[in-house]
DNA sequence: GGGCAGGAGTTTATCGATATAATCGCGCTG
DNA sequence: CAGCGCGATTATATCGATAAACTCCTGCCC
């Protein structure tokens, strides 16, 4: 900068005011000066501005995976609302494990950013409670989580209760849940959905039968192995709520595999509302969690905790921090049938 | 760091001594240090470590599109490789336009990473010559780029070969590329890939009937309005060569809407071998652009730029820049037949 | 003409870590 | 016992930008 300064016979302060603009320059200076920084091809270091100036306008999206769908699309979201105000988005991937996404969580990494939006899949509550930054942090989480971050979370046992009430509504008795896991609200994603799955049942009336529940990792290869092990147990279903888009993609080439037909022999819905679920075949029936929604909220809330000052995250003085459910809302497509009456 | 380093008694120095381990330090005092750093919560800062250091153990990706699948799984392949060694990946997106990745690309974000692997597709070299940036660059291209880049590439004029031929071994006689363009190996990736379906026909002198080059964006929703369309129109198909799997899941959407069968009345291949193209219905066959391949060596490239310091990057003092092009192969699924004899 | 407002530009200190050179002890040797 | 070598520790300068305070100058009002 001292260079370009000395080229145009000014300060490195009026370099500086005319990069950034921030206060008055005459139009001569700095025409002189932008034609120096131009022809010394100079590029300003932001990583000096950073330590000086605090900011970056930079947040960061810490995801689980790099190569899951959702995370893809949730990063698509975000970006295309914070460009607009000239901030940017990076993404970081915390780790497959809970164990590696507990040490990407411990890492200093997370200074470099304005603030973080924690996505969090892997973690308990406990886990988090052990966690100290200084770094204004929003968590999108699946399931509960301690009560001194800001979190914005979707509605999986509403989404799932709507689901599911919907395939009872269309004359589905077994309604096999593809990833379930036992019914609990705040054990994770698997737990809360097949929790509303639960209680749909109940609230219709009807028994939901613990062996209908099949477990399965969330990955492309288990939706299609859990039909797989559902039809030779000769498990008799006429649907399936699987608790993923992703599961609900593998779940219909299995039915595809075993010669039954959707939505005729068994419906299926998904959850997530993957752009990629538009297109299966049949084109899928599932819960969109509230995507907009929850990008919205998510920056809304970091950009609060970054306007009240870094370094208040983590010690109880700070503001109460904020809990938002994003709503759930069921898109139904070609996988299920119409509702009767 | 200055109130570790007090309330241990010792100075700055010494304290970061401790914690990058880079000299040698008394036991004694390195457990002193230690305490204090965990009793204040202290955590290093990484901006700082950066402007005096230089070093940030952190490589960019950059790439057009977050939600794109193949991005994701590029992403999640490089972190993997980068972690046993300590270092870190993040991934920015340049943009959706051509306009928009010009722009990112001229930002002066990179300096805040060790080196840049630049995912490219709508600039043109030309667009790339223009591009002046102190950062060690790869650049990840689908097509021609100038020389003075470490380029790797996909083979995509032979793996769009490779699959057309085993369509015409197969007895295809009408192979419709949807996703086609005007063949050409260096204008993107649609003319490399409709080149390769072209030389194949001309391998086996059979003649590449321009009707068959269906044009589409690289979009889900394309791949099955293309098959819409050439239904409508009345062209006679009897395979597809889908130059993404993103488009052949729709052209698999479309034929089954039009009551096409696959393999049968129709083979498809796709072009990819996306993670989620072994769950289609039928699975589908598709090239491999030697994913792995490409990974390592672009880490590789970006490992030796950074090595010879940075700055060298535009002028032409620098080492010869090196161009890999990664081995495709063929992948058979259940989307075509098998070859005949 | 004195004084004051305010625009344009400069000086200085600082963000937090680290490379480098300097310093301090201390044991050992000729 | 002077002097040397060497490991441990410290002082200082520095990376590149910017906030804040300060100087200078012009114009204008009373």
């Amino acid at each position: 900068m001292s260079d370009v300064a000395h080229a145009a016979g000014v300060s490195t302060m009026t370099v500086s005011n005319v990069l950034t603009g921030r206060r008055r320059v005459s139009t001569q200076t700095r025409t002189r000066v932008e034609r120096a920084a131009a022809d010394l091809g100079y590029e300003l270091n932001l990583t000096a501005r950073h330590l000086r100036a605090g900011r970056t306008d930079t947040v960061a999206l810490a995801v689980p995976f790099f190569d899951h769908p959702y995370f893809g699309e949730l990063a698509a979201r975000l970006a295309r609302l914070l460009a607009p105000e000239g901030r940017h988005l990076v993404v970081e991937q915390t780790g497959p494990s809970r164990e590696a996404e507990l040490a990407a969580v411990t890492r200093a990494r997370w200074q470099l950013y304005d603030g973080v939006l924690l996505s969090v899949v892997g973690m308990t509550a406990a886990d988090l409670d052990d966690l100290r930054t200084s770094v204004p942090l929003v968590l999108l989480g699946e399931q509960q989580m301690p009560a001194r971050y800001d979190h914005v979370r979707m509605d999986n046992v509403g989404g799932a209760r709507l689901a599911t009430a919907h395939l009872l509504a269309t004359g589905a008795r077994r309604i096999a849940v593809v990833g379930g896991a036992e019914p609990s609200a705040d054990a994770g994603m698997m737990p809360a959905r097949t929790l509303g799955w639960a209680l749909a049942h109940e609230d219709a009336g009807a028994a939901a039968e613990p062996g209908l529940v099949v477990r399965a990792p969330a990955d492309l290869a288990s939706g299609r192995e859990a039909v797989r092990r559902i039809v030779r147990d000769g498990i008799a279903f006429d649907a399936v709520l699987a608790v993923t888009d992703t599961l609900a993609a593998g779940v219909l080439a299995g039915l595809a595999e075993a010669g039954l037909r959707v939505p005729d022999d068994v419906q299926v819905v998904g959850f997530d509302n993957l752009a990629s679920s538009e297109l299966t075949v049949p084109a899928l029936s599932t819960v969109d969690p509230g995507h907009e929604h929850l990008a919205t909220e998510a920056l809304r809330l970091l950009d609060v905790a970054v306007a009240r000052g870094p370094g208040r995250g983590a010690d109880g003085a700070a503001d109460a921090p904020r809990h938002v459910t994003a709503p759930a809302e069921l898109v139904l497509r070609a996988t299920t049938r119409e509702r009767r009456g």
